[in-house]
DNA sequence: TTTTGAGTGTTATATTATAACGTATCAAAT
DNA sequence: ATTTGATACGTTATAATATAACACTCAAAA
């Protein structure tokens, strides 16, 4: 993942820098979404006591090339190995154990695209955030 | 809306008061999504000098009564007409106007729904939030 | 080598949300 | 009618999330 990461800032004329590094880094190895102040914790584990703005701008830079996404509904972020071309995403929480599971999706179901144009809504982007319990924790729960 | 609401409190034993009347007023009437604390500033227009909790626990009131729903995406909060029985809710939010019309949807989108039972995961409410341009701002901008 | 633009470090502060605790209100049971 | 228990509120304080602003660094292009 850094290395495709690295790859991309290369093609891009974008500088791989420390702070972009570990930050992705962290946030790929995470089991589950992370918030931004976790982040800026573990990141205290590679650089020298750093400040809100330099995770929150990593975060940014990752997320506007598609390396990272936000999940609105836990404040909370995630790594997309996908390399998507469209805007959007789509996932599975577990309000159990918190993970979040990505849902691949090229194209946006009918019944909203249908309801869009309806609407003569031009969609950008579509984020769907499914929550419920996974198959592991109903596993544990029954 | 608030006669609806306030039958709705007397059948179910929960309490209609100042501040949830006057909350579920000021999102109703309102033509954009609220924040907490747009909400909060409207209020002191009816009550002495409103707190955040104030304004949080009518918000949360209603938003479990399903008369409000919030947007993630914006931390703001819209009021819901419709009375659905099923969780969760499905927005179009202009970028451009900052407003957000709902799309009533009774079922999750095949697509998804395949997904989630091919994993094993339970959906308990499913939201979406779709972004990019209203009608009225495309006539606008061209 | 100077300029330029991207990126960072740092301080401060804005914005959104909740914990905790005491008081008021109301309906049901005594 | 009083007591009681639950629901809801008022208030203070603080937590959690996020950004503005400005000075500095550094690499690469001119």
């Amino acid at each position: 993942m850094i290395k495709e990461a690295r790859q991309f800032c290369e093609e891009n004329g974008h500088r791989m820098t420390p702070p972009r590094e570990h930050v992705l880094q962290i946030v790929a190895e995470a089991e589950k979404p992370l918030g931004a102040y976790d982040i800026l914790q573990r990141l205290a584990a590679h650089l020298d006591n750093p400040k809100p703005p330099t995770a929150y701008r990593a975060i940014e830079f990752w997320q506007e090339h598609r390396f990272i996404h936000r999940i609105e509904s836990l404040n909370a972020y995630v790594s997309c190995h996908a390399g998507h071309q469209h805007s959007g995403s789509q996932y599975m929480i577990c309000d159990d154990c918190g993970k979040a599971e990505e849902i691949h999706m090229c194209h946006i179901p009918d019944a909203l695209e249908k309801k869009a144009q309806a609407g003569g809504f031009q969609v950008k982007s579509w984020n769907t955030e499914l929550h419920g319990q996974c198959l592991d924790c109903a596993s544990v729960a029954n």
